[in-house]
DNA sequence: ATGTGCATGTAAATGGTTACATGATTGT
DNA sequence: ACAATCATGTAACCATTTACATGCACAT
């Protein structure tokens, strides 16, 4: 009963969807929102994608929809992850980690920052650290708001996925600053 | 003489080649290489993508190219940026930090995994730790180099920038393996 | 009446990867 | 002979963003 299809490799906006249908099911509506905002930020997408991949993982047979009233001018489907796509998860979550390449503005910055001045060098630190520090903040926050809840701490809920996914903001951004502080110091240590 | 397109704006790829011409001329063989190893390695694009962009930058009067001796069916094009190039590099370095989307698998891999036992979400975390480390590594060696030179701590030399960009690299995997033993840690406090 | 949120989709354009294509030089 | 490195480009495809399009319900 299972389609060949299934045996097509998920894109990585597609685990990600699948990877929140494996917590509760959701609208594509819904899921855009979800990669947006709030604890669950950890994967962005435009509605303009989710739609038309939760298209290819239904061909694929690793979610399923049922039709739901709605208010506008098309029904709105409520999609749940299928076996498959939930064995499908599983299987990725247990394969070696794949490489990332990350394209960072802040470190395109960091390989130019020698054309400047050391003054106007800082200033460009400073924004990057504001930003940072920002984010880390807004972090902070999801982390508190985990922990008050209490799930976060029990591994088997999904509470401590998000926590995860949360730490790893926090640290990134802790990391960021260390070397904002770094760069900036040596700066210093040129002019005065 | 300056050419109306040199208002249009620059892609992040653009800056990046740009930034490498800044240091040195190059032909697209050697920005290829740069992009993709040693100590520049800050943004990756294939030579596809990067002959495609010279083009394109030379038709906004950013780069310029003289032609040269090569071993090959054609000719060798060696790249120079512009004052023009030059100035736009400064100009993006002065403006607002702009807004990144990272789309990491590890932080994909975090969100899913209350999903796996804890023994098995522990294998996983090892797996990423050991990338991280490996990483890490080479970061360092990188760092090392980069202080025998000695350059590296001056303002205004082109190292300063190839240090920056190390440091941040660094900084990122040091926070990833904090990360990986923070994770950890609340794994075994369920278990234990 | 005006805007915001719900809810879905399509189309065009840009960014990036993979594959195809050519051919000289140098080392094994 | 064969592979690796130098050196350039095109074409097809996949991923992502931006813009276009529709229309109801509810609050100001």
């Amino acid at each position: 009963m299972v389609a060949a299809e299934s045996t097509q490799q998920v894109s990585a906006l597609g685990r990600a969807l699948l990877s929140v249908l494996c917590r509760r099911e959701a609208t594509g509506y819904e899921l855009s929102r979800v990669m947006s905002t709030s604890t669950d930020y950890f994967w962005s997408a435009r509605h303009s994608q989710i739609y038309a991949e939760l298209a290819r993982l239904e061909a694929a047979g690793l979610v399923r929809h049922t039709d739901i009233a709605a208010a506008g001018p098309r029904q709105s489907k409520r999609y749940a992850v299928t076996g498959d796509g939930r064995r499908s998860v599983l299987q990725w979550l247990r394969s070696e980690p794949e490489a990332h390449v990350d394209r960072d503005p802040v470190i395109l910055r960091a390989h130019a920052l020698w054309l400047l001045p050391p003054d106007e060098a800082a200033q460009v630190l400073a924004g990057i650290e504001r930003a940072s520090r920002e984010r880390l903040a807004l972090y902070q926050s999801f982390e508190r708001a985990l922990d008050e809840e209490g799930q976060g701490r029990v591994p088997g809920h999904p509470d401590f996925g998000s926590w995860a996914t949360v730490r790893a903001g926090i640290e990134f951004h802790q990391g960021r600053l260390r070397w904002c502080r770094d760069v900036r110091r040596r700066l210093q240590q040129s002019e005065g």
